[in-house]
DNA sequence: CAATAAATTGAACGGCGTTCAGCCACTCCC
DNA sequence: GGGAGTGGCTGAACGCCGTTCAATTTATTG
């Protein structure tokens, strides 16, 4: 049976995932479908091509929240609440794929349009009452939060595993799903409109 | 005369502001510094253990404010500018380095302490009246920030760069000092203690 | 079946980071 | 002066990498 795009892509995020990016080369890949090297790129324009697709792979299972009902379907307080919905899932889906925020950085940087849950971001913060000068520079900086936040997680781990190993080197504190909550708290009491005295 | 690590570390960032991190090579800064490859690794560890002083090069040149006086020299709101001003002098250190926010990342995760600057603003945040229990969070989110607004402006001019000679590709709006001051300003109003009714 | 198109092979090109035995130049001590 | 020791470098190799392409196989269609 002929190899298929979706097969290759596939491959590349098992590989990914379980051994990282320093070993999702075109020959290994190429090795773990049993098929010569010059195969793939028949399937795919070249290795940065394949790699926007693993991104959109990454972040294809997040469903994002409605949205739709006409324009603000709630007040401040419930657009907030989806847009760290949207965020925790984006950090949930990329936090157990190493290397994954720099695959989607690259991604991101070659073809936003790509990545549908980060425009669907976007969309959340426009209907949110933000400023719409404001709201590509409001997704840039979350998008950043994530992919810096999963980037510290996984470089933890990384030394976690090795000390594990090796009796020496410190390890510093975690940064974990806290420091992330927080840094995205932070951002949205900062860019979203003064949402004080909603009680009543 | 005998080469010293300092030329080499020289050399290398000279390569990396003049054509970027795909250029800099083991081989290419030997071809520069008219040596064999194997004569740098008597000066250096390895190509890592390199970018780590490259980086801590790039933001070398960058003053802390004075932060000494006692504990506390002045009220938040100078906290908060002494804070914009340190963010502001990384981000335009690194602006005209192509990849540099991707050396300093890679350094920053394998050798914090290097970079002078990076601790030197968590300390600034530290005497700024933050929770001490959020001044490593917060240290995190103004450098993701930072070094996630060069990444993207370096990319936007790289568009702009090939787009002057080929008349497609959109490019879409630039993401300017605007953006960047504008979401550290997001950040530290979240961030820091209240600081309204100031005036009197 | 023949012709056309899809898919793959096999091999090469030029590059990469890293290692290492051997060699040169220089200093220091007897 | 001569020998030992050493800091610094060369030359060459090892095993990887991404990418290209003519030739070839496999499948599809008329």
């Amino acid at each position: 049976m002929a190899l298929t795009r979706d097969q290759v892509v596939g491959s590349a995020v098992g590989i990914l995932t379980e051994f990282g990016l320093a070993d999702l080369s075109m020959r290994r890949l190429a090795r773990e479908l049993e098929v010569q090297v010059g195969a793939l790129y028949w399937h795919v324009k070249n290795k940065q091509d394949l790699l926007v697709d693993v991104a959109a792979r990454l972040l294809g299972g997040i469903t994002l929240p409605p949205l739709a009902a006409t324009s603000s379907p709630g007040g401040p307080a419930e657009s907030r609440a989806a847009i760290i919905e949207v965020a925790t899932a984006i950090r949930s889906a990329l936090l157990p794929v190493p290397d994954s925020a720099e695959v989607v950085q690259l991604a991101q940087s070659m073809q936003p349009a790509a990545l549908l849950p980060l425009t669907g971001l976007r969309d959340l913060l426009e209907t949110s009452g933000i400023d719409p000068a404001h709201s590509a520079w409001a997704q840039h900086l979350i998008l950043n939060h994530i992919l810096g936040s999963v980037a510290a997680g996984q470089e933890h781990a990384k030394l976690a595993a090795l000390a594990a190993t090796d009796p020496s080197i410190p390890g510093g504190p975690q940064l974990g799903a806290d420091a992330f909550a927080w840094g995205l708290g932070v951002i949205l009491d900062g860019a979203l409109p003064v949402r004080e005295a909603s009680n009543a």
